[in-house]
DNA sequence: AAGTATAGTCTACAGCGTAGACAATGCAAG
DNA sequence: CTTGCATTGTCTACGCTGTAGACTATACTT
């Protein structure tokens, strides 16, 4: 037949479903992601993306996976490895704030099980190994830089979700200022809270610093 | 009247619906907490919390609330500042993990914006402010902090779930060894991983030492 | 004693994830 | 070419969800 003038059917596959659920939930929020919604973006049935998953959370899991498949983690082995450490991070950060906000925090709420998520760690890892940092503190390191660099991602797609629902300042009315809290509520007048990315900045900085007095040579 | 043996009808509050679904969520995990089984468990009509929540939304808000309400944020003011502002942190990550897996990921995937989750980070910025600490710093150290609690709680409710679920290490068959991933492989064998808690305490160390060395006479 | 606000109840609805039976297709073996 | 099987998409139906809207009972004000 060859009809449809829109997609002529390119045949279902995991990837490609994934990457609809990720359409839709970077366009309409991931509320709006339901399993019919996608079988209509598709011109599908709805069932028809349970012969490729075995549930919705299965799904949203690819579509966790596909977002950390964006991520461009090669580093140039010619820069200092504290650099290339700090650029997975950030490549990291970067792929999931590429995305709408409920997508980042999905991202960050699913576990690092699959292979995306670890060839993340790998990268990590082997800059650190390359390096000849001892393995205990590799380890410490990696691990909290996964902490910190989760938590960027949460607090700022809070922020930003916040920020589009109309708030204006981070800490502001209707809560502050608040009469039991002197401290925030004088700083919040004078504002100068930082941008996200800076405090990143700042964490990712005091670990690779903390880590780099562990390596014996310096 | 004065029947009905158990619960004798307290009379419906916010901060009664707000327990009672964190004793089901705790007991019974967040994907439980339906209005219907609230309902049930307070023997009131389901709808009956709508007369105090606006919304599901807004109870889940009101539960995370509640759990920060049980971090004891209070330190000696005769420790030194450094001390007290890490056992902040280390209060609220604590209060997040007093409680089941799925009420901790709640906990921290709920934005910052009650007074009882301001109240902690007041309590950050008294002592910084007690111990002179120029407030830009302040504020680097402050939210990385919180970006770095978040992740924490988060990772470690992930983990916790995995092992709940009869995973055994962290990173493990089915996934690993496998031949794209040769470090991670490699050093899967080691199984030396941290617990979750020491490489908390590894980033909150280098975060607050990058803040001391920003203080002036340090 | 009458009137008004408040808190809990009841019914109903649209939408959800998904189990299970069925139909169409493409490939393998005879 | 035919027969059979495995795979993939379709259809129907079920129990559950959050919550709108109308109704009722209670308590407080005047």
């Amino acid at each position: 037949m060859t009809e449809d003038a829109r997609g002529a059917k390119p045949k279902l596959t995991r990837e490609l479903l994934a990457a609809a659920a990720l359409r839709i939930a970077d366009a309409e929020g991931l509320e709006a992601l339901s399993m019919r919604r996608l079988g209509t973006e598709l011109g599908v049935d709805p069932m028809a993306a349970y012969r490729h998953f075995p549930s919705k959370k299965a799904l949203l899991a690819g579509v966790a996976e596909a977002v950390l498949a964006g991520a461009d983690v090669e580093t140039d082995p010619a820069t200092p490895w504290r650099e290339q450490f700090k650029e997975v991070a950030r490549a990291y950060r970067r792929a999931a704030l590429a995305h709408s906000p409920s997508v980042a925090r999905l991202t960050v709420t699913t576990p690092f099980n699959s292979l995306e998520s670890l060839r993340i760690v790998e990268h990590s890892a082997a800059i650190l190994a390359a390096a000849k940092v001892p393995r205990a503190a590799a380890v410490s390191a990696i691990q909290a830089v996964g902490q910190l660099s989760s938590g960027a991602v949460l607090l700022e797609a809070f922020w930003s979700e916040h920020a589009a629902a109309g708030g204006q300042v981070y800490l502001s009315p209707p809560l502050l200022p608040h009469p039991e809290l002197p401290v925030l509520s004088e700083a919040a007048t004078a504002a100068d809270f930082l941008a996200p990315e800076a405090v990143f900045e700042f964490g990712l900085g005091a670990i690779v610093e903390k880590l780099a007095a562990l390596v014996p040579e310096a």
